[in-house]
DNA sequence: TAGCTCAACTAACAATCGTTAGTTTTGGCA
DNA sequence: TGCCAAAACTAACGATTGTTAGTTGAGCTA
């Protein structure tokens, strides 16, 4: 009933779903690093898939607010999926173990919560989609096949988590500033 | 005993596997689908470990044996890179299953396989990393950070299969061409 | 045809799972 | 200080888990 203790109950399980997956973090280990028995979780919460539902939605939802925020502006193409390069950033930094888990254990959700999950998801596809579209549009993005492009940038953003947890050799201003560089500008010099 | 029978319990294993995760497959789940009782699959595996422990390591292995190859060839920065990128498409088209669940899974190995899986994946990255070196050594590559170029590039090989499980739509000769595009060439125009 | 081997079976095990019911302890407020 | 609610506890439940032991039947070989 304390919001609070709630809370950490569900930090606490994002960390470890992140590290061994919502299906093999029995309830008794939750507890355990908790330093409480199994049976009291349940005075804070109602079920293991709740915690899960929590975890997963919160994440999502507050990726499709920004995108919300970012896709009507005034901005160039190269402007607003910059936007949306330093707004996975910032989420992956700040919410590193709920991440994780969004991204690896969504399917561990019970239909509901799954299908709300999937509808944001393709919700959020669809505008970063249409802002590519615009950029083609507008001959700002080069001549690719658009669902590879959206693939292969969202790919990279979404599991930005797996490489920044073990590499805290690169700085984060390393980070936010080459990142849009390799994704925007690419590998290759043109002239070789 | 059957080696042919074994290695249909491991290519559905793996379909399963990828469907729902390791740790939600139980071996009656796996028997129902080849219609037999979950003891009969010990008659050709000894545990639920050497089903997974086969399929990452196989993978695995696949890839080591590939970069190996590539790696020692007069060839250039592109030309490399280029053939690493049509490797995973092809892995990915074969096995699918497998792929996925190398990615998803390989954390449930006991410890003796998850670090011969953690020794054959640092190789490979390792490998890779050095590619790229040579690549901005000969000024071949833009000089971004490394381990940027190396996390971006390799997490969306990694994943293609997420993407071509549910986008058939794309064809794979479109695939073929444009993800290196994509991948090397950058996606904003030069010139604008 | 007799015998052997492989691959299926039934039955059961100990362990662990998420969760519930009922009880005790704790800490802040009257 | 006594009360009350919040949050911990113990004990147990039914279900499911991976796995083992022992048995049965089918098909090939001698």
């Amino acid at each position: 009933m304390n919001p609070n203790r709630k809370q950490e109950i569900i930090n606490t399980a994002a960390f470890l779903f992140k590290e061994k997956g919502f299906n093999a973090v029995s309830m008794r280990d939750l507890a355990g690093h908790l330093h409480i028995k199994a049976a009291s979780l349940y005075n804070h919460i109602s079920s293991k898939q709740e915690i899960l539902a929590v975890i997963v939605l919160q994440i999502a939802e507050e990726f499709t607010a920004h995108i919300n925020l970012i896709y009507p502006e005034d901005l160039s193409t190269t402007e607003k999926l910059e936007a949306i390069i330093q707004n996975h950033i910032a989420i992956t930094l700040k919410y590193t173990n709920e991440l994780a888990c969004m991204n690896n254990d969504w399917m561990h959700l019970e239909a509901n919560s799954k299908n709300e999950y999937r509808r944001l998801l393709n919700a959020y596809e669809a505008k970063f989609r249409a802002i590519l579209q615009e950029g083609k549009d507008k001959g700002e993005v080069e001549d690719v096949d658009l669902e590879i492009v959206v693939f292969s940038f969202l790919t990279t953003l979404r599991t930005l988590y797996v490489w920044y947890a073990k590499k805290s050799s690169v700085e984060v201003e390393t980070l936010k500033k080459d990142l849009p560089k390799a994704l925007l500008h690419g590998l290759i010099l043109k002239d070789s």
